[in-house]
DNA sequence: GAGCAATTGTATCAATTTGTATCGCCCCCT
DNA sequence: AGGGGGCGATACAAATTGATACAATTGCTC
């Protein structure tokens, strides 16, 4: 059987129907859901399977949310998004004082809770930019471009050296393994899909830009990385792969 | 057994002489139909099962529409169309308040109400304008001009590239895939079958008309792209292809 | 540990692209 | 010849993407 490959998310939410909707929502969405009512359970959840994320309501029974988030903060790395009653300012300080992540009132919307896992999981996890796809190895070849994975070094037609962020190294080797394929913000950033175009993060966007400026003989007519509008980017030109 | 792949509707009314006549216009028209006579039972199916668009009526026993409305837009991406009995420009502006995407009041055509729906569709998934139509690849040649689908390139009959937008490659993608043949609206939409000529959407042609403008010799006779009046639109000109 | 440099994210503004609303012409029909 | 519907074209509005400036963060040097 295969493994759920998901990002591993804990719903800790005493009240039934908030916490199962937004469980099948979040099912929905791209991402392993795991729940818990009080957060004896959640200690308990945490210890048996791997949390990539948990999302917190702080107003619940027994030990206090924050007392939980405080522990998780200071004794793992497991990133929290608080739920939080009170819009408040203060709450807003002791959620980010207990070491939340991020935090979001109720009521609100499960669109823009997934907006805000995602991008936690993005910056604390940072899974995306870390590395490169699954399998990719070897050298790829394209337009006189030279592109050596595993050196992480890329050389223009001329044989320079063109020195490039990690960032650029993770998308150039997104755009390479894919080729031809239209593919979405989420897909480059390395997250599940679902994210609706209502809270739009536009962190893809730029760096696409600043690889452009990189690699495109004229940035303003792009050759290689083109636009799909509503849909992302696709790598257009030819790539080889030598070993 | 195959799934049914066409968009999935929920249609909520209580009034049995509307829902149910609705519902099977629209299952005869291209879409895959389950209703809700009340929005516990259209709260109960959007768990369940997959929902592309609602259609409400605002006017339900019980919880109200407009609450159901607030709801899915806030918590969820299924667009809504709302079936208002007022044609009061209040109604409106509540309506696109709640969230909705597009209203339509009663007594109304279904015919119209298929069209909206289509409408909404196509500004909401979009899925038309995505990519290029299935199995396509490779070089298309006509009058000297070179079509690369892989590239994403249009080069004039001089070899001058020809920037094109993702509208434009698409729409030329379709007609190259089947030249000769008589395209309707829905077809270049990408969508079911089915509208009417009833209420037109003139968004199509727009698109080939800037379309045209960008290659045919003399926009005003078109040579490539004729039209066919009640029909659509066919490429009539020759088409090889080139690997 | 301070300071500097590079990298990355956020906030904005500008430029394209696409959709909507109209006007007017042309074709077809009675 | 008159009328209506369908289509081409323009102007304008909305949405999406590109580009820039600046702040926050990280890493490295001294």
């Amino acid at each position: 059987m295969m493994a759920d490959q998901r990002p591993h998310l804990l719903v800790v939410d005493d009240a039934f129907d908030i916490r199962e909707p937004l469980a099948k929502f979040l099912d929905k969405n791209g991402f392993r859901v795991t729940t818990a009512e009080n957060a004896a359970a959640a200690r308990s959840r945490l210890n048996a399977e791997k949390i990539d994320l948990v999302v917190l309501d702080v107003m619940i029974p027994g030990e206090d949310g924050l007392s939980l988030c405080r522990y998780l903060s200071a004794n793992t790395a497991v990133p929290v998004i608080l739920l939080t009653a009170l819009s408040e300012e203060t709450d807003r300080v002791v959620g980010l004082e207990v070491g939340a992540d991020d935090y979001i009132t109720k009521p609100f919307s499960q669109r823009e809770l997934l907006a805000r896992i995602k991008n936690v999981l993005r910056r604390v996890g940072d899974a995306a930019t870390a590395g490169k796809p699954e399998g990719m190895d070897g050298t790829y070849l394209f337009e006189g471009w030279t592109f050596k994975i595993g050196e992480r070094e890329l050389r223009n037609p001329d044989g320079v050296l063109v020195p490039i962020t990690t960032v650029d190294f993770y998308l150039l080797s997104t755009f390479l393994a894919y080729p031809k394929d239209v593919l979405d913000r989420d897909k480059l950033l390395g997250l599940a899909h679902g994210m609706q175009p209502d809270i739009f993060d536009r962190t893809i966007d730029l760096q696409v830009s600043r690889l452009r400026r990189k690699i495109e003989p004229d940035p303003k007519a792009p050759t290689y990385i083109k636009t799909v509008r509503n849909k992302g980017y696709v790598w257009c030109t030819d790539v080889t792969q030598a070993p």
